[in-house]
DNA sequence: ATATGTCAATTGTCAGACAATTATTGGCCG
DNA sequence: CGGCCAATAATTGTCTGACAATTGACATAT
């Protein structure tokens, strides 16, 4: 009671203070040498035993900072002679990673998902259209082909189908949506594989939508590309959701 | 020259097979009873020792499994009595961070992160005007109050105005969507913070725009909210695309 | 009763050794 | 001279044991 009133009346010197510990400390300094471009991607970084002279620390911490940074995806180390950490990008598959560690471990909606969905692929199909080059719309059709061919066989329609989409967003050239894409893409596809929401009729309606969507985005209109999208994909919710409450 | 030849003619029986890591594996094991649920957040891991007396690993083993999932945000550890890891769930900030990393490593342009929120704020708004509680849509307002009574600071205008950003984006209900609106706002505020796009006259329009899109909320009108918000988003990207055009 | 010192349990750090992995080097044989 | 092969070296991976630091619980003295 009484450290209670005086915690109201009288204001503490300090705050609660924060001791880091040394292989945080080491992890943090490495990770800003290599945002700050120090290290270029490709670069070598010091062998462990040469960390732990320069940092002069033991050998477990400088290995625990290392292993934050393969986590983080920002070095990759292998062992043997000439083995050792080399700097790298994180790529947009450690977003992914992350994503889907978030979405699992919440037991995220199917809905919220395909909300996401719904929000993000129509105006990436726009920037496709806008931004694709040759090279990705060629890739795009060649995708397209075989999913016309696979579309008997369920299982190789949802992969390709997954491919179809995720060379779409490349098209974008918008490596932020590209990665959002990608790490959304794999827990629909996860959740989709257990409900089993395409019949033929289904299918072969994805195919013509896909067909649309791509002379849309070979003109480069980027206002029927979206509106196209966004049919096909809530089309898609329409079923998913469906399928869904029949569940519940 | 005949081991070329020889992989030609002859298919080899076994791919390059991958020794895992003793930590890898014991960090995979942990997080898959973790996401399976077989311990529930805020409950307890075995001890270090437990955990290297059940393994039969030696301890910088097991001490590195844990780090992995701790960067992961799947557990928190604290040493000291009665310390130890206990399990959580990842939360928005650890999506938040990779995807910081990703844009500050790979430099990504403004204009993407712009694009982005193009594509989900307009979107979110619908859906918080559809799904909002009172509760949000008090603490809404009250941060627009602070936020009018900021238009003279340009620091605490800011800052303000990304609250209110991120309170709409939690008032959408969508844990996908706000871990991605939480995710590049960092970034977009960062490179906003360098140019100055604010002059006086933008500060009203914003809290003018900002007032509109609440009262389309309130209403629970979602095509209108998404409609302004669409509007107040674009006119603030035409600004800063337009003063990023003349640095370059 | 309160304050203080002591203890116990846990993670954090250190040091040193050996195992596993991989590239290099040198020698041997054709 | 050239190619295979064994030895070697350099590096990460793992183990072991110890001690330091941190934190909560408890006993004890005033």
């Amino acid at each position: 009671m009484r450290d209670q009133a005086e915690e109201e009346t009288r204001k503490g010197i300090l705050e609660p203070i924060n001791v880091p510990k040394a292989s945080d400390v080491l992890a943090n300094r490495l990770r800003d040498l290599i945002l700050g471009g120090h290290i270029a991607p490709g670069e070598s970084l010091p062998t462990e035993r040469e960390l732990v002279q320069e940092s002069r620390l033991s050998r477990s911490s400088v290995r625990e900072a290392l292993r934050v940074l393969e986590v983080e995806g920002l070095i990759s180390t292998r062992p043997g002679r000439s083995g050792g950490s080399t700097v790298q990008l994180p790529g947009r598959g450690s977003v992914s990673r992350s994503m889907q560690l978030f979405v699992r471990s919440h037991a995220i909606r199917l809905e919220s998902l395909l909300e996401c969905r719904l929000a993000v692929e129509p105006f990436l199909a726009g920037l496709a259209a806008t931004n694709h080059t040759e090279k990705e719309l060629e890739e795009l059709g060649e995708i397209h082909e075989r999913f016309v061919l696979s579309v008997d066989n369920v299982a190789a329609y949802k992969r390709i189908n997954l491919d179809w989409h995720l060379a779409l967003a490349r098209a974008s050239r918008n490596e932020v949506l590209i990665a959002l894409m990608e790490a959304i893409s794999q827990p629909i596809f996860d959740a989709a594989g257990y409900q089993e929401v395409t019949t033929p009729e289904l299918r072969h309606a994805a195919v013509k939508a896909h067909a649309a969507i791509m002379s849309a985005v070979a003109r480069r209109d980027a206002e029927l590309a979206r509106t196209r999208m966004q049919k096909h994909i809530s089309a898609y919710a329409t079923i998913a959701r469906r399928e869904l409450m029949g569940r519940e």
